[in-house]
DNA sequence: GACCCGGATGGCACTCAGTGCGCTCCAAGG
DNA sequence: CCTTGGAGCGCACTGAGTGCCATCCGGGTC
């Protein structure tokens, strides 16, 4: 399906190498070429600046997100649904560890790289937000919402990401992930509030008890009494 | 205390003159020294970048935040504080609205100045996440919980501050800023998160809620309330 | 007044990222 | 065979950012 253009592979190759045995801004876009044996014009054909060769696969990532939060589904749980994309990016991440760890030794000690690497960060936090401003859309603060929410997933993956990472992929990543969205979708996802007693088979003058443990937001509060009522 | 460098001053009211009237990319330093009648070499001086011009005063605002978070103060609670520390941008920001609101429209169309911008929101971040890093130091997530609700001061602060800033300034900053922070608090911190009723001096993680449909006689509700808090 | 000194400024030349344009080469297809 | 279009290449150019040195100027010293 995808065509694999080998001068591509080859200056990402040929770019690390130079990066990492005498660092980033001591290489410059024409030792790359010249150890790849391309053109320097073609250097920026596929990559439109010398940051860009050091995230090749960010822009499919992040299409592959778009296209995971358009395509619907558990359309009732979305900050489920938007720790499942997150994960999308720990996936690309575990498919190379050695690439990224030699990536993340190079974005901490590069102040342009970590400024690059925040713009891509970025616009996955964007995908996430618009997807999750439009699952809100109504609600009083359904923006608000929506940003502080795909704020909190980022940083909750981005700190796992990043011991999993400084262990040089010996962690388990997966598992690390997977604690980290845990924390935000018991902040605020359903998870932690759980009714007490038989909220299933109420009979009408039962009395309904919500225990939250691990201090839940009052919203979600809130809107576990609503659901209680039967109101929606 | 402050020394005013005069020249800085006038290079900033230069360079956003021609950037206003004739777009950020089309102008050049050597323009913006032309109009401040200084030598080219000078903006460099006072600016290591051409992006830093447009954020002339986020450096002390910096400075301001991490001697708010260093001096002592409301030990036992962090999250408060580091929301007071996101007002002191906000505060920034509310000193002169027209220049905040044209710089808005700039980094909205200017790709490189949203990178840019990005960066120095980062900065604020990892100020705030220090803070709480060392407050929570100890706790079992503490790193994680940490970044997270840092990252959630720094988008519910920014979903506030532009939302005053698309409204040119019109409405009030504080107000919304206080909103979007309360959210933040109603979800990490102790103090907003009241339950229903008089059971305020309940260990400040736990929430309970008690919903009777239909007139429950006393003793089932407080039936249950005993059955929710022995439960564990 | 002559002298000196340190900081602020200006001028100049240089590196390097990124762009626009035109050229060649080659493979597909008539 | 010729045509055509895309991929690669070479070259010249702009503009950001840097290093270096000359200059200027105000203040202090003798």
């Amino acid at each position: 399906m995808s065509s694999k253009p080998p001068m591509r592979d080859a200056l990402v190759a040929a770019a690390f190498q130079l990066f990492l045995e005498r660092g980033y801004e001591q290489t410059t876009i024409d030792d790359i070429v010249a150890l790849a044996g391309v053109g320097r014009r073609s250097f920026f054909r596929y990559f439109p600046s010398k940051e860009d060769v050091v995230f090749p696969d960010h822009e499919r990532c992040l299409a592959d997100m778009t296209a995971f939060l358009s395509s619907g589904g558990d359309e009732h749980e979305p900050v489920r649904r938007v720790c499942d994309a997150a994960r999308l990016v720990l996936r690309m991440y575990n498919e190379n560890p050695t690439f990224s760890v030699q990536r993340y030794r190079l974005t901490k000690k590069v102040p342009g790289l970590r400024a690059y690497e925040l713009s891509v960060v970025w616009r996955y936090e964007r995908a996430l937000a618009d997807y999750l401003r439009g699952r809100f859309a109504g609600r009083p603060d359904g923006t608000l919402q929506a940003d502080v929410i795909a704020a909190a997933v980022v940083a909750a993956h981005n700190n796992a990401l990043r011991s999993w990472l400084r262990s040089d992929g010996q962690r388990d990543a997966g598992a690390e992930v997977d604690h980290a969205l845990g924390y935000v979708q018991s902040a605020f996802g359903h998870p932690p509030v759980r009714p007490v007693g038989e909220l299933q088979e109420q009979r009408p003058e039962d009395v309904v008890v919500v225990v939250s443990r691990r201090g839940a937001p009052m919203w979600r509060v809130v809107q576990e009494i609503e659901a209680a009522f039967g109101r929606d």
